[in-house]
DNA sequence: ATAGTAAACTAACAATTGTTAGTTTTAATT
DNA sequence: AATTAAAACTAACAATTGTTAGTTTACTAT
């Protein structure tokens, strides 16, 4: 048992590739260069380019939908659930940045059952969030906006973290999750 | 002078698959079909795959580069101009989501002095976003929170617009402009 | 030392890619 | 009816793609 095995370095270099320029315009070539190898020698530890994306994609997402349901049924008060859902995107972002931005830009390029799986976690998890929403408005707790602009707007800037987290290097995780809590449930406005 | 030229066409069909697959993975062919002719006869129009690409990124870019520009140099309060930077995401977004997808996914993929252009005009318009969150900060209409989080927060959410404002189908423009001020100039909780 | 295995290599494949050359069709103008 | 120009076509190219087969190297356990 390896520290870090050669399968693992192969998903964490791709990811950050994926990053860069997308899944489609990374080759196999691509991966095999940024590992130092001639990329036939790939397929000593993975069975194709798909399941690189299938194994960067899928644990990341059944986190994200765990956690969410986790949060969905607890007893928290609707403004701590949101904090919980921010905390969330927070810490994946910070852990995994690279497989959070292929998440989200490449899994149109799953197939099949996988595809379906991950369209069906997504689903569950926006329908989660809604819950959290429209029982906030109900208990009072929030204010009674349009509830899908209230929902993707604020998924929008969580899910997108990834793309600016690291220009403000000063931040630490305990800060980000301060200020993205007051932006969204106080805004910006001082009046 | 036709009322929609071939070349037009071309550029509108190409926008909505990158918006589906990513400029990468829809090739040539994939157009062509979509317009019901062969990929060799796309060249009577274009001159490559790369120049569609530019087409479509570059006049939108300079579009939010020149209005942003106009809303930094007036002399309206910071909160009008944060309604008019809304606002000016909500017009593009609503009149050519596909070319604003394709914008926010791959204009990595444009080259050399497109490309520098490109970036030259996004960290513009990131600077001036950014003027206007200072500016407001200092005459105390906005809160001091960190400078950095607000700005992508917001424009983050912004940007990602075209993702899932059609879900909302019975929105008017009207509305999602004051649903989406209200939720960052004011947040989402109620207390 | 020997055997065995994990992981690299070389060489090549079949399919797909963007693009070009040259030709035919379509439709409008004289 | 003849001319012309726009826009389609067929056929093919050279390069690149993901992947496979078979071989060699490096290291570990006997």
């Amino acid at each position: 048992m390896k520290i870090t095995d050669r399968k693992t370095e192969i998903i964490a270099v791709s990811a950050c590739l994926f990053k860069e320029k997308g899944y489609s315009a990374v080759t196999m070539r691509d991966i095999a260069q940024a590992m130092d190898i001639k990329a036939a020698s790939l397929y000593n530890h993975i069975k194709s380019k798909q399941e690189i994306l299938v194994l960067i994609i899928i644990e990341i997402a059944e986190e994200f939908t765990n956690v969410m349901n986790e949060i969905v049924v607890s007893r928290d008060s609707v403004l701590s659930k949101i904090e919980r859902v921010i905390q969330l995107h927070i810490e994946i972002t910070l852990r995994n940045a690279d497989a959070l931005a292929c998440l989200n830009n490449d899994w149109m390029h799953l197939t099949d059952d996988k595809l379906q799986y991950f369209v069906k976690m997504r689903t569950e998890y926006e329908e989660n969030f809604r819950k959290i929403i429209s029982e906030g408005v109900l208990a009072g707790e929030l204010k009674n906006s349009n509830q899908e602009v209230v929902v993707f707007s604020v998924l929008s800037s969580l899910r997108t973290m990834y793309l600016w987290y690291n220009r403000t290097n000063d931040l630490d995780a305990q800060t980000l999750q301060d200020t993205i809590t007051t932006v969204f449930l106080n805004g910006v406005s001082n009046r």
